[in-house]
DNA sequence: AAGTGGTCTAGACCACTCC
DNA sequence: GAGTGGTCTAGACCACTTC
């Protein structure tokens, strides 16, 4: 009973352990986002209540919930109004399409086609990107999107494979039109961030064949590197699309 | 003194008269954008400092610090430690080179050589961005933006006339190479968002003689327009540049 | 030294969700 | 009704900038 009146707050020692020059709310955050991304909480398991935490870490309220919104802000978090805390998965699976626009599609869902599913070697570009040895064994997709039954992209995805072996089995028409829930499924992969590289070349005689254009007609490419909480890169791959339906839209400031 | 203590919050009373429903954070942010649009300070006339700001409110610090934060977040402020808070000008001149990377350029500055500069009719796509009729009087640029000496990009900047005829006096010599500078010093124009659309497409005429490649070559678009604090679109330009030397990046979640 | 924003605390009360 | 996050307050103390 006295043990615990002098140490009412058990994780405080862990803020302090950390470089004091940091303000608090920055050490905090830390400690926070590394148990985010040890995969202690799921979008199943919330992360326990304001209270508990302050408790734990002995912070006042304002403290916890200024890293709290901080984290919602990037991306990191979810909170949700009288259910709780969640880590939040990326749904950026048909994102894509942000990049496109397509003249008065009815149908809103773009569907995918799988024309290919197999082992194979990782290509330079894909090694590179996912840090692993240039032609070390990954699962290959290679797969068509559609839009009112029109081809609209092609995608190549590298998936290396010692981690995504359990899709391995899997025959392609078994897969959804969208991967990632599949890979949290299937493999226990969250997919939480990614990044896009927009290049324009032209289209390949493969490419050319499937989107129904000319080859050497200009198409976008792109390149994209998906991650789990942690940083690490789990997929790399490469769309393409006709560049004349490219229409990219930014606000600055 | 009687009348003082009963009104310690003169601006209290403008809280209270909007939707009660809304959270009081969201009432000072609506009244103090609303400050902020009308150009009542500037990057010389910073804000009141925040004790001053929450006694004429009323509110707490806390409240008011999560506005402000929230508007500095947003960038539309900026505050410096020990100075001041401050209104935010966009600095997005050169920011067309986000979109394109040139091989090792040492000289990091752009520079640009204006082609002519006139009095025209707005054009139907600048009109519409700039909510004119189309036809109405305006300035035209047309500018062409280098990279070590090498044209990299071309510029059509349209500029409507009442509101910058204190620069139709200039001779295009007089021009720097940054225009938004020019138009707050000459104009009292201070440019706060900017919205970006890219597309590609193929050169002109004119475009392949000034970037020096074939006439159909690909070329990536970006329609510019610029808008004041208060939204009103006050620039419209169109850039083109190589499709070859685009590259953007992007950061998902 | 005076004035600014930055950090941190402590606690009250409200609104929403779920059982 | 119990538990969650959302709002708002009041005030102490620190760090930076300016003169």
């Amino acid at each position: 009973m006295a043990d615990e009146a002098t140490t009412p707050s058990p994780g405080r020692a862990e803020l302090e352990a950390l470089d004091p020059r940091l303000p608090l709310h920055a050490r905090l955050r830390e400690v926070l986002v590394a148990r985010i991304e040890s995969g202690e909480w799921t979008p199943a398991r919330p992360l326990p209540a304001e209270t508990v935490l302050t408790a734990h870490y002995g912070v006042a309220l304002g403290t916890m919930r200024r890293v709290l919104g901080e984290l919602v802000e990037q991306g990191m978090l979810e909170r949700r109004h009288g259910s709780g805390t969640f880590v939040r998965r990326a749904k950026l699976d048909s994102s894509l399409f942000r990049f496109f626009r397509y003249g008065d599609s009815r149908t809103d869902a773009p569907a995918s086609r799988i024309l290919t599913f197999d082992q194979a070697a990782l290509p330079a570009e894909a090694a590179e990107a996912l840090s692993e040895p240039v032609g070390s064994p990954a699962l290959h997709l290679h797969r068509l999107r559609l839009r009112d039954d029109e081809p609209v992209l092609v995608e190549d995805i590298w998936l290396p494979l010692p981690r995504f072996a359990c899709l391995a089995q899997r025959h392609q028409d078994e897969l959804g039109d969208l991967l990632y829930p599949e890979y949290e499924r299937e493999c226990g992969v969250v997919i939480a961030s990614a990044e896009e590289i927009l290049t324009v070349g032209t289209a390949s005689a493969g490419d050319a064949l499937l989107l129904r254009c000319r080859r050497s007609d200009p198409v976008v490419f792109i390149e994209r590197t998906a991650r789990t909480h942690d940083g690490t890169a789990v997929e790399w791959r490469r769309t393409a699309g006709k560049a004349a339906d490219f229409r990219y839209r930014v606000e600055i400031r």
